[in-house]
DNA sequence: TTGAAAGCGCTAACAT
DNA sequence: ATGTTAGCGCTTTCAA
């Protein structure tokens, strides 16, 4: 349970099995894959021996020689932000039934960090990489383009494929928040955000947002953009200091459900009455927004849902079937209760 | 872009970039490990001749060769909770500067799955396995202290290491809300839980929590437990079924900060005074709770943590240290506001 | 500082 | 139904 580099282990191989069987190593081999055909005695007898002597296989050696893994690498800007474990749920589902593995990096929302990892995971050859936003670096996407294998965009269908993209336009997203709060009468806009340097579908909303209030003769009032990661905490404190620094605001758009359930909270503990005094509308349609006594005015986003589509894409391209090369699996603006 | 089977891919290997570069492989394999000396000179030819060519190398063929990968798998329970993305990122900020990826599986809280996935994951020779939790299947557990590698057990030191565990002590958790309740007045208890007969972790705090009301004098007045996974809605109807089922409960424990948030709002809902009419009290200390307007009375725990001791312990061994069987990254009661 | 030879453990292709 | 042969692309000796 020591050794140095901690990978010696199991010193068994398909020979080991096939002496102790009385067989040759192909027979073990295909016996472990259930190719080919195999009489039942024999397979007993193989089984056995595998059993016997603990062997457990080597896919290293397995995909070296049959050129292909069954690894599927990932590569998501962060885990901190729900959204992310959310697909990896929903690819996770999709692929581990096939026996396919998710080797999972996490860029921290550096593109040049994206470019390291693409090559790190690359060096694998895996069966697909999936990569999240149309945003990449010329190397990266050469890469990927190059590497001949199955590359999945997630999350963002507003660039231009590399292969397959599946995901959302947050701009429309940003768009129609913009014209359902328009519609409900309010015209001095406020808003409230996280790191838009490095979240790019942010801040696609909130341009889109923008433009569209614009477009209808309303305002931007303020906003307040703190520098961190989205959270809680962090809306709760923003919507504070954007009421402080602005007056009138009517209604506040947030990066996402987590600075607008801040918001929220805010407003709670503030005696601010939403949606009368101050409206609020976030994006993601999280459970907690929704299980609020008064439910978040939002926009549910299937995150699942890319996840499964991503990987259901990267199946079907491997069982040699069409896909398309964008995805959109829409979104849905739910109208609550705070705005 | 196709390939039937998603991996041809860069058909260049060590040899193009030697022909290349005019030297022989063993010295491009040098220069990309950064290993052996190597004249300055050459070393320029041969990047050249990478760059030229986009070569990118193969871990498979190289992991063969030095018996060694760099992959470290890690199975966990389920990616819905958000502890256990926490623990990936502790994980992945620990290990990915050492150029470790995580090869990430889910037993959605099954041993057997867990078994399976155990065998998958040793096939690719990792240099590290870590799992949840300190419950397995005998074969689970003779494979994983047979394989010759490091196994980190996260969450959980209440077992009987296999190799090294890295976590807290879920009863102690129990045992001291049931204490700190207690020391507040309160004695006639409710339970809001969700699947106990795979939440292991859960029902042993719950155990904990009701052994010490008992030992008080104090009694379990009722409990709701949901079927599902937990989450906001769940605790928020699981309380309300629990008022309606059972009067005179003053304080309920929870089974996570999910649930009890979810009971935070259906008492804010339902205009119970919290904690006057009815306290409550969670676990995990999650943003979103201590961002309430009343902060809930919960158990912080340090998952992040978990995830970065247990990258740590591997590196630590890869590098030959020594590392201790067992790593108590410790919990922390938050007072809050709601008990 | 560089290279030649010999595998790592498995599977594809071709027998039998 | 089973076996033989020849690698997969790299790294580890061991030489020079």
């Amino acid at each position: 349970m020591k050794g140095r580099r901690g990978f010696q282990q199991s010193a068994f191989t398909l020979t080991d099995v096939a002496r102790e069987a009385g067989v040759s190593e192909i027979t073990v081999s295909r016996v472990i894959r259930a190719k080919g055909a195999i009489a039942e005695e024999t397979r007993r007898r193989v089984e056995a021996a595998i059993r016997k002597v603990g062997y457990v296989p080597n896919r290293i050696a397995g995909s070296l020689a049959s050129a292909g893994s069954d690894l599927i690498g990932i590569i998501i800007p962060s885990l901190g932000n729900i959204v992310f474990p959310d697909v990896l749920r929903g690819l996770h589902d999709a692929i581990s039934g096939r026996g396919f593995r998710a080797v999972v990096s996490v860029t921290d929302y550096r593109l040049d960090a994206e470019r390291d990892l693409v090559r790190a995971l690359l060096s694998w050859r895996p069966a697909a990489l999936i990569v999240t936003g149309c945003e990449h670096e010329p190397d990266s996407r050469h890469m990927l383009a190059h590497a001949g294998l199955t590359v999945v965009e997630v999350m963002d269908i507003d660039g231009d494929p590399i292969d397959i993209a599946v995901g959302m336009s947050h701009a429309r997203a940003g768009r129609e928040t913009a014209a359902f709060l328009l519609g409900r009468g309010y015209r001095r806009f406020g808003y409230v955000g996280h790191d838009l340097e490095r979240d790019l579908r942010a801040r696609r909303r909130r341009e889109a947002f923008l433009a569209t209030i614009r477009q209808a003769g309303a305002s931007l009032a303020g906003e307040v953009i703190v520098p961190g990661p989205s959270s809680v905490p962090a809306g709760r404190t923003a919507l504070a200091a954007l009421r402080d620094a602005h007056g009138g605001i009517d209604a506040v758009y947030f990066s996402n459900d987590d600075m607008a359930i801040g918001g929220v909270f805010h407003c709670m503990a503030a005696g601010i009455a939403v949606p009368a005094s101050l409206a609020i509308a976030g994006f993601n349609g999280l459970d907690m927004g929704q299980a609020l006594p008064q439910p978040l005015t939002t926009v549910l986003t299937r995150r699942y849902e890319i996840g499964r589509c991503a990987g259901q894409a990267v199946l079907d391209r491997f069982d040699g079937l069409a896909v398309p090369a964008a995805t959109d699996v829409g979104f849905e603006l739910l109208p609550g209760a705070t705005a």
